[in-house]
This record gives C-alpha cells, structure tokens and sequence, in this order.
DNA sequence: TATTTTATATGAATTACATTCATATAAAAT
DNA sequence: ATTTTATATGAATGTAATTCATATAAAATA
C-alpha cells in the first residue's frame, strides 16, 4: 500500500486543527465540509491509521493526526519560504550572474563594478570565470554563463552586445626605452621587440587583431604573463614591451618609469560590450549591472 | 498567482536530476516521458521561473530547479519517515496506552506491569490517568482513555471486559485491636469502627459494595486517605481499620503489627478487569498489557 | 557537414480523482 | 426528548494528470 499524502492533505489538517473541526476548516480553506470529509476519509485510507477521534463532535486529532500536523507545521512553511524566493527570482531580485571575460585586462574595472552590484543586490549569486578556457559565446547560449565581456561583438541568434565603453590601445614601455621619442607606434616597430601579453590565443589579443596581423608582423620575441602588474614591472625593467587598454595605462602615465604611445597615427580605438541572452536584459539586476559598468566606465575615462 | 507544487513535484525534480534527464526518471517513476514533460511545463508556469536549463540536452536544472531539489531532499525523507511510523502504528508495535483505575489500590501491581511492557513497546505512549476525578467508561467510549481497570464489568457497547485475575478484600486493623480473635468479620461489626478507606465514591469501594450497603450498616466514622501505605500507618497505630485487596495485604502479612482477617464467613471475593474499545484488542501491544497483568497476578497471588 | 540517434515537447483523447450537491446520520445542546 | 450542530456518504460534475501518437531539437556519429 503506497501512502499518497498531499499537499492538500497537509493543509486540510493544519486547518482542521487551527478551526476546531472540519465544518469550520472548510470555510477557511474556502471548500465544502463535504470535501473536507472525502479528502480525511480518503486520507486515513491510504495512510491507514486513523488520523481523528470521531466519537467527539467537533473532531479530533489522534495521536497518529497530531504527528501528521507536526509535519504539516513543518513543511508548509518551507513552501512559502521557497515561494517567495521564487518571487525573487521572478521579480529579478535574485538570480545567477555567471561572468566569462574575454578580454584579460577587464578585472581591472569589473571587480569595483562587481563590488557595488554586490551590496545592491546581495541574492545574486555572482561568479567570474576567466574565459580562456573555454568558447565563452557558446556557453553563455547554452547557459553555463549570463553575461561575457567581449570586445568583438558577433551576430548572434538569441544573443544581444550592449555596447559599455569605448577605449584605446596604447602601447607601453620602459622610459629608457628608445621608442620614447617617437610620435606613435606602426607594426612594422615590433618586429624588433620583445611583446608581453596575457597568455591567450592571439586573435584575443588587441596588438595582433589590429595591428600586427593585418601588417603580418611578427614580434622578435613574445613573452607571457598573467597578472597586468606583473607584466607592467617586465616592462619597467625593459625586459619587453606591451599594448594595453588606455584605462589600466591611465594608472601609470604619470609614472616616470614608463612611455606610453599611441597606436599608429591614428590610435587604434576599440569597444567593450557586454554580451547576454537577449531574455535576460529583461532581469532588472542584469540592467543595472551593464548601467554600473558604464558609470564605471566614465570614471576610467577621465583619470 | 498561487503556487501549487505538489509532493509529485518534488519526486519528479529529484528523479530528474538523479535519473540525469527525463526519459530516464519517467522510467524511474513507472510514468511516461510525455507526463513528466507535462508536469515541469505545468510546475514552471506555476513557479513563474524556469526550472530547467533546455539547451543541453539531457536538461539539467537552473539555479530554481536546484532550490526545489533541495527542498526535495529535505521535505520527501520527512515523508518516508512518516509512512513507517504510520506502518508502525497500524502493525501495533506504536501507538497510545492511556490508563484509567477505578480501582484505586491497583497502582501497587499495575506499576511493575507498566515497567515491563514499557521495555518491550518502546514506542508506546503511556500514561495513567487515577478515574476518580471523571466517569472512567464513557471516556473510554470516547476514546479520551484506551484502558480501564474496573471491578464492575457492564454490558456496554464497544467495550470489552477481559477477566484479568480474582482477589479476596479482607479486612486489616492493627494486632492489638479486639477483633484479632474472631474468625472473620461481619457487616455489623463494622458499626463501632472507623473505617479508612480511599477518598473515592462509597459505591466504587468493595467494603461497601459488598458488605455495608447490602446489610445497611454505616461505620461509626470515616477516615480517607490517599495512599495504600498511609492507610496502613493508620491502621498500624490504631487509628482505624480498613478493607483492602489480598494481594495488598499479603505484603504485610508476617507484619506482627496487624491482623487479617477474611470479610464473612465466606470471605469477598472479587475479579478484576480490563475493559478497552473491542477493536482495540487488535492491537498486539493492548493483548500482550493484558497478558502481562494476568502474569504479575499470578505471582502476587502466591506471595 | 550531413545524418542518425537520442532527448524533450506538444496536441488531442483518455482517465483518474477531487469537489460539489443533496441528503443521511450521529453527537451535543437545549 | 427534541432541536441544533457537526460529520458522513452516494451520485454527479468538473478539473487536472496521464497516455498516445507525433513533432522538434540537441547530441552523436559517419
């Protein structure tokens, strides 16, 4: 014999208990004493005990029916609970916001972001994974991910780039350096040196996608680090040189240690979007953080 | 919006996720793929929030599903755990002994009785009510106790009188008192005594009952008190004498500070029974109380 | 990349089951 | 003893879960 007990069930016992009897408990749960009666009597069937005293008038709990309502009282509340955590969740509230960065150099403006997002909406469940090890755009179609921060934005069914900022590519080396004097920074200038980059595939890398591909060129050496700091005290020491996003050069142009330089003549300008499922734009918190990002975004731009 | 999970629900979501699809967890439930694929379409509509990620493809479970699975994990043991308590109830190894004496001087053999069985049925719920401040029977009826020990088996429907051991009343009064050299006691003799006896009705006490009101006689006083061993101090210095079950007496027999003597010449002979609800002598724990009392009776009885 | 296989979704029909209505029965109150 | 109040019950009704047959879409395979 299977026991088959509800929800129903559950909350017909609550409010037989609280009512005093099952005439009483059915107005409250706005149904017919009838069906209250078929509803127990179905109930002790299946449990197989007798849950009421019925030799009393308003009815009563036994013993096996006081332990049901022992359960009642326990359970039912942590239904409401998850009710209105799921109103959070619909209300956008609360959720997941699983971030893949593309682009290495954007801890460096994202995590203030992240700080602030953080204290606004505390249930978001927030994560950073470091999008190097995996195709970030497929996954955040099939939602390992929610948001991933890209500098290239594609035609993309079901996904939609906001457009956050745009910046240059500087390039950046030691003062004694003897690209110092120059105006700007060609292609052709790298053949000589020693690049240090983030240790990702090279068409992530702003200095080959824009520059040094097009131009075929081909650094004399390349050498590999992870941290923008560490790379940036390779090039104080004039072990290398490197091309930045002009926001994290911003930090040390009046460094006297470094030269900064622009890109070609021109500057090589590029934008920063922020690429999610096109439904999720709808989520208020994931509004608010692309908003955060763009404010942040302005401050970076005018140190 | 109301939500309206239901405990199928929750078995659903969590052989979902243990199956690893739903294909697999229909089989699990013996129920189609095609029920189970209606069923999380209904819940989602219901819960406002998507419980499944559906672009892999044996799906898996968004940050929702995973807070109902938990919720599962949580609430559906509570369940099992009720259904073998309940199998315990309706196998009688559980259940409630609630105990009304009419006859108040059974304490003395009930108690070891009661601290046997208490061994055996753990689970048992146990408690004795002294009958005296209500009408033992009708709160039999009432299913307000599930025992009573009475000397007065009445024809009364849904209750059943089991026949649990017969005792002697006899009389006791201190060795120095003057009837130590009759033979038995009459109802007349009483006439000059005071009589100590339980603070309870004159008609639920056998000296009455059997002797005094049948041969209209009144005792020149009455003393009450409450517990047996109080009663014989009483006795013991004289104060009065009284009427008590032999297996009461049979302690204090080689007692030189009393005399015992039979009530007639044919001595009160009484039985004792246990009257419960007749369906509960299904219970096995109720039958095996019973046979316990009649055990214990029998080793009073040869003391 | 095309194709097969596997997994889930869906509409219509069916079935199961909770609820209602009308009324019977039984306990409590008068 | 009679009325009032509380619960039980059978038949009818309505609703919602399940099945069947089939479509669709993702993953695996060639």
């Amino acid at each position: 014999m299977k026991m088959h007990i509800e929800f129903r069930h559950l909350r017909t016992i609550r409010a037989i208990h609280d009512a005093g009897g099952v005439a009483r408990a059915a107005d409250l749960l706005n149904i017919t004493q009838s069906a209250l009666s078929h509803q127990i009597k179905g109930l002790e069937e299946q449990t197989g005990v007798e849950l009421f005293i019925r030799k009393s008038k308003p009815i009563r709990l036994s013993v096996a029916g006081q332990r049901l309502l022992k359960l009642a009282n326990k359970i039912l509340p942590e239904i409401d609970a998850l009710q209105s955590e799921f109103d959070d969740l619909r209300a956008g509230k609360s959720g997941r916001l699983h971030i893949a960065i593309e682009c290495h150099a954007c801890f460096e403006w994202l995590f203030p972001v992240l700080e602030k997002f953080r204290q606004k909406w505390p249930d978001v469940d927030i994560d950073i994974k470091p999008g190097l090890a995996f195709e970030a755009l497929p996954a955040l179609q099939k939602e390992n991910v929610d948001l991933v921060i890209s500098s290239d934005p594609e035609k993309l069914s079901g996904i939609t780039f906001t457009h956050l900022f745009d910046y240059k590519s500087v390039f950046v080396a030691s003062a004694k350096h003897p690209f110092s004097k120059k105006k700007w920074i060609e292609a052709s200038d790298f053949a000589t040196e020693t690049l240090i980059t983030y240790p990702v595939d090279r068409t992530r890398l702003d200095v080959f996608s824009q520059l040094l591909i097009p131009n075929k060129i081909e650094p004399a050496h390349i050498r590999q680090a992870d941290l923008t700091s560490i790379i940036l005290l390779l090039v104080a020491s004039d072990r290398g040189v490197t091309v930045l996003p002009d926001w994290v050069v911003s930090e040390i142009k009046n460094n006297s240690d470094y030269t900064v330089k622009p890109l070609k003549k021109t500057g090589v300008q590029r934008g920063l979007f922020a690429a999610t499922r096109t439904e999720c734009l709808e989520k208020p918190f994931m509004r608010n953080l692309i908003d955060l990002a763009g404010q942040e975004a302005g401050r970076l731009q005018k140190d």
